[in-house]
DNA sequence: AGCAAGCTATCACAGGCGTGATAGAAAGGG
DNA sequence: CCCTTTCTATCACGCCTGTGATAGCTTGCT
């Protein structure tokens, strides 16, 4: 009966010309009007979608959410089951897995940059403080897990606690992220990568 | 012939108010009229001190700036020279300046959190730009001449790439800053000091 | 054809913002 | 005392924000 127009396809777009806005003015210029122009809409069309601000922020922040934990439970999953694999090959999956936390391509990167935003909005908006909290727990249980995998093959030297080392490798994982966005020149994406390779390699040596 | 006001202690209390407002209510909200609130002042009065808003806010994150690095100088100065020292005392000197850098009490949360907004708005906001590198610059080479000393004492474990251990611990360290910030639930201070602690613990072992 | 629902486009309003301008108060030096 | 400089306090302007309201267009079903 009504118009012909995708809904879901047409809050699709909107949410990417917000992350674009985001990634290049920051999340405090995504304003209606900027996303509307962004996306090419009038921004009457981009409210009959999205009610209100705080209604496609907490949309756009959600499908951010879903894209990067579909994209490391695809990862996951193609890793299968780690028994019986050799010890270099989990170190290997692993380090792979935990790769895909880094902004070591544009996408990643855009990720990352919207993610870093976000958070740091979370600090004072009470809105986003619950997302931001998940997403916190979220990636502390997948690099928890990957450790506890690693464990698993007796690949983790000897005497480290995995609560602790959990604590230490997020930490790390979060400051490369913000290092990567904010001095890319200083920290590049091999530099990131090379880190996060020693790290994971120190974790792993056998005395 | 003026009036009996001492400027400085003005601009003082002026960007105290600003930094508040910033810690309580993120950077964004620290309008003119805001801080002018916060420390009492009429905004006029405020504008008398600090022509612009972009004047305020350089003053203010100099004045951040200059206000860590001469805490750190003065916790160099009374290590004094590191020669001669015990492997121990050094390993315990430098950690004690690394902790410096984390948001372990109060005055160092709310300057831990005054940085990470203004770095993360320094992203898009190219008046930020210089200074925010010039920190970024500076922990950098203070952490790397950390880890030479150790380095000078031998105190280092061999095979180490000093170049590659300051990337990892710089961003271990504003990792550890963000989460202690962002989620302080689950990242305590105690936690936090804890692996800073194991970290430098593992740099300085010898196998 | 015509009705209804989905969609687009605009207007208006109140509120916050930085800033230029300006007027008045305060206070020490002549 | 008064004059000058410092300081305080307000007003007004233009811009941008989110949002409520509303009118008009498009499209498909009956």
């Amino acid at each position: 009966m009504p118009k012909v127009v995708d809904p879901e396809a047409r809050r699709r777009t909107v949410i990417d010309a917000l992350f674009r806005v985001v990634v290049r003015e920051g999340l405090q210029r995504a304003s209606l009007r900027v996303v509307a122009d962004e996306a090419g809409l009038n921004i009457g069309s981009l409210r009959h979608y999205f009610a209100s601000q705080g209604e496609l922020m907490d949309f756009a922040m959600r499908a951010m959410r879903d894209r990067v934990s579909a994209r490391l439970e695809r990862r996951v999953a193609a890793a299968g089951d780690l028994a019986g694999l050799p010890r270099e090959e989990r170190v290997r999956l692993v380090t792979g897995l935990l790769e895909e936390l880094l902004p070591l391509d544009e996408r990643r990167r855009a990720e990352v940059t919207v993610f870093l935003d976000f958070n740091g909005a979370a600090r004072t908006n009470p809105a986003f403080r619950p997302l931001a909290h998940e997403v916190a727990t979220g990636t502390r249980r997948l690099v928890h897990r990957a450790l506890a995998r690693l464990e698993q093959a007796g690949a983790l030297r000897p005497g480290l606690d995995a609560g602790a080392e959990t604590e230490r490798l997020v930490s790390l994982l979060d400051g490369l992220c913000l290092n990567a966005v904010l001095h890319p020149e200083v920290l590049t994406p091999e530099r990131c990568a090379a880190v996060l390779h020693a790290h994971v390699r120190e974790l792993t040596r056998e005395d």
